[in-house]
DNA sequence: ACATATAATGAGAATCAATCTCATTATGGT
DNA sequence: ACCATAATGAGATTGATTCTCATTATATGT
């Protein structure tokens, strides 16, 4: 689930975003605001294809580069490699994806809070015992969706 | 840690290249010990590296795509988008990933039985919540590895 | 063993997402 | 309003990956 409402996101990015010294201009705003409305990651064409005629992709993907330098979105892959981009942790909530391995699709999941603690402490006991020292985790629960299954 | 010994997999890998009417020629066994020698996944492009100037690239490709086709090997995405390869889960077993944010190394991990099991319930039990029948996951444990925190 | 059909290989061309270049336009601070 | 700096758009460029096609190797039936 979203920490926080609309406004509030805005106003941290613009923060962060102020921060290093770069410009909440309308496109980025634009793109940020697709970046809320998807329920999962999306690729660059896929973001293109919504706003179709009047964003040229050069510009989107230097915008998806600048708010990915900047902390508000996470780049990840797909499974053809295409890169896929999400609002990241400190806005979004922490949570993982379900991914569907029939059609591809991906969906935002959220773990209670007792898994997540659990899952956390034991990579950090596995990270330790290899000399890491653990930031995160991520995961991937695999599986067919409702809609490949029928 | 792996499954079986060296002898066992390739035996495997035989059987199932068979299975598929697929040979088992000199290059795909070449590549298939590469593989198996690797302790994490592998780019294209470190495999060449390895094995420098007797592999063509558009072989090498060709041959990480066969054995991706049949089973043999499992493709996914390292930070940069570039494809990585491993031995599938049948041969090598299950396990996860250590991912230095850092320097990008990536090296398996393998979980104590207990963990596994008790995210496997995790995982189908979320899974199920949103009509997906779970089939796996993957685990990127994400920190700051020796070398680099040294 | 031989011939033949089929699969695998190598070299280079082609593809496509992603990035870069550079001229133009917008913005914030003075 | 001016100026320095940042952002944008269009198109060229890059680089990993895949494709094409001619050549070579392998398996199978006789």
């Amino acid at each position: 689930m979203l920490s926080s409402s609309g406004k509030e996101l805005e106003a941290m990015v613009r923060s962060r975003l102020f921060d290093a010294g770069v410009r909440y201009t309308p496109g980025r705003a634009r793109v940020f605001r697709l970046m809320e409305a998807a329920g999962g990651p999306r690729s660059a064409a896929e973001l293109h294809g919504i706003v179709s005629d009047d964003l040229p992709l050069s510009s989107l993907y230097r915008t998806l580069m600048v708010l990915s330098e900047t902390g508000i979105l996470e780049k990840s892959h797909g499974p053809e490699g295409v890169a896929l981009f999400e609002l990241s942790e400190w806005l979004r909530g922490h949570h993982h994806h379900l991914v569907c391995v029939q059609c591809g699709s991906v969906e935002d999941i959220d773990f209670e809070a007792g898994d997540e603690q659990v899952i956390g402490a034991v990579a950090e006991r596995v990270a330790a015992t290899r000399g890491f020292r653990a930031k995160g985790h991520r995961i991937d629960v695999e599986g067919i969706c409702g809609e490949c299954a029928a």
